[in-house]
DNA sequence: AAGGCCAACTTGTTCGGACAAGTTGAAGCG
DNA sequence: CGCTTCAACTTGTCCGAACAAGTTGGCCTT
């Protein structure tokens, strides 16, 4: 029999992939937790905990905690958190700043990014894991008002997305996005150990605040074999998603002897 | 102003690290740290949580708490715990099991587990990743009382030796090792992603129980590139550590633009 | 319209307490 | 000598309370 606070726990998780809370909602006060479940604040607090660990919710002192992100709807928050959608597989990610630069934006960026064209801008490049597999080169290109606080975020970071909503309150919300494949040039070859002339899955999108500012734009590339996007055209729901590609499902072959 | 429950947690660090509690070693009980801080059981166990979830404290209800690894000491123990090596230094280890096969011990492996020849044991596959990278190949022999609970534990589980403690109360101590190098094979250049014939580390090892039982015996492979071993003859310390190489120091190399 | 202030709200920290549940070691018995 | 039992010890869970510290939104003033 498990723990109420665990019990908890679950019926939150439940709530967030039913969306009774969707990405960028804001969760009942823990006091009105604790009546609706009839239990006390501590008790709410140790469950809420466990999913503040797994990234799903944002907790910041005297504010209202936010949900920010679900295991199971693929909003495009969702599909910028690499992290999150990792930790949902049960997968290990990680990643790690090869490079960053401050420099005037291009007109393609500043175009993308809403700024005037010479704006500085920071570039990231960042390479992320998931269990010993490098999958993805991520190119990003963040707005200058959100600029210093990226550079603030450690190299290693596992998720910048619950460090942003940390460090400045900010939930991601709706972006556009492109998806299609180039071949791996020398530098992406390089970075994600594959051959010159491999296919790698290309995803460009533009990230913003619930109000619309953009935020990053982004050009990743993931291996191909390790990550698909699938589109499903229905009503409703969310139609992109990415899943683990047939590279990654079962990572190593298992030996003859 | 760091909260109480901080300030503690960073205390109880310290003190392994200079080996006030050697890894095997007990924790004083909550009520005791409480005396001793001079706060309440909650702050203490607040402090003590956020070191279980580190891997330098393993916790198990009615029994007194124990240390499973020190950040700074090159304990065999830590050696074995490949995870929380990855973790002092701030890196994302992972980890999967390719292949778990329970077969009859060679005599060889009979000699190491101090088996009789023939006993069933459990032969064990990983391949272990270090940021995006697989830098560590480990071929591990359980013995047959132990390999039930080994069977049990997930094949990503990040940290065995936490996982062991928490389920059979085992803490792992001094054992024999070898350290030489080969080239890698067929098999290891595969799981490895590197050119065949490239020199790999290899670590024998046997690790016992505190009372020198047998747990297990591997052999692990690293990319000698990723990994090296110092060897410091010095009295009083263990002259083993293991310390990042060049190939992960900085993993990926800075783009011209 | 913008900025400052403040009350209300919310999370974070700490406390002391009570009880549940698991571990351990010693003592007694066969 | 080995097994069983049990008291003592220890961690885990939950509680209600009090206060610190941060956020937010509305109101008032400029």
């Amino acid at each position: 029999m498990a723990a109420r606070h665990e019990e908890i726990a679950e019926e939150l998780r439940r709530a967030i992939d039913d969306e009774e809370y969707t990405v960028g909602a804001l969760l009942p006060p823990e006091t009105e937790l604790a009546a609706r479940y009839g239990v006390s604040r501590g008790t709410v607090r140790q469950a809420v905990a466990a999913l503040t660990v797994e990234g799903l919710i944002g907790s910041r002192q005297g504010a209202r905690r936010v949900v920010l992100a679900s295991r199971r709807s693929q909003s495009f928050a969702e599909l910028r958190s690499f992290a999150q959608w990792a930790r949902a597989m049960g997968r290990a990610a990680s990643g790690t700043v090869v490079r960053t630069e401050t420099r005037p934006a291009s007109a393609e960026d500043a175009t993308r990014l809403h700024l005037r064209t010479g704006t500085d801008v920071l570039y990231v490049l960042r390479v992320r894991g998931l269990d010993g597999e490098r999958v993805l080169v991520e190119r990003t290109v963040y707005a200058d008002w959100i600029a210093p606080a990226v550079l603030r975020i450690e190299p290693d970071c596992e998720s910048v997305t619950q460090r942003l909503y940390e460090d400045m309150g900010l939930v991601f919300a709706y972006g556009e996005h492109l998806i299609d494949a180039v071949s791996a040039g020398t530098r992406d070859s390089e970075l994600l150990g594959v051959r010159r002339g491999s296919p790698l899955l290309r995803v460009r999108r533009v990230t913003t605040t619930q109000k619309g500012r953009p935020v990053e734009w982004s050009d990743d590339r993931y291996r191909s074999d390790a990550v698909n996007f699938s589109i499903h055209n229905s009503i409703g729901s969310n139609p992109l998603a990415r899943q683990a590609g047939p590279g990654l499902r079962e990572p190593f072959a298992a030996p003859s002897g």
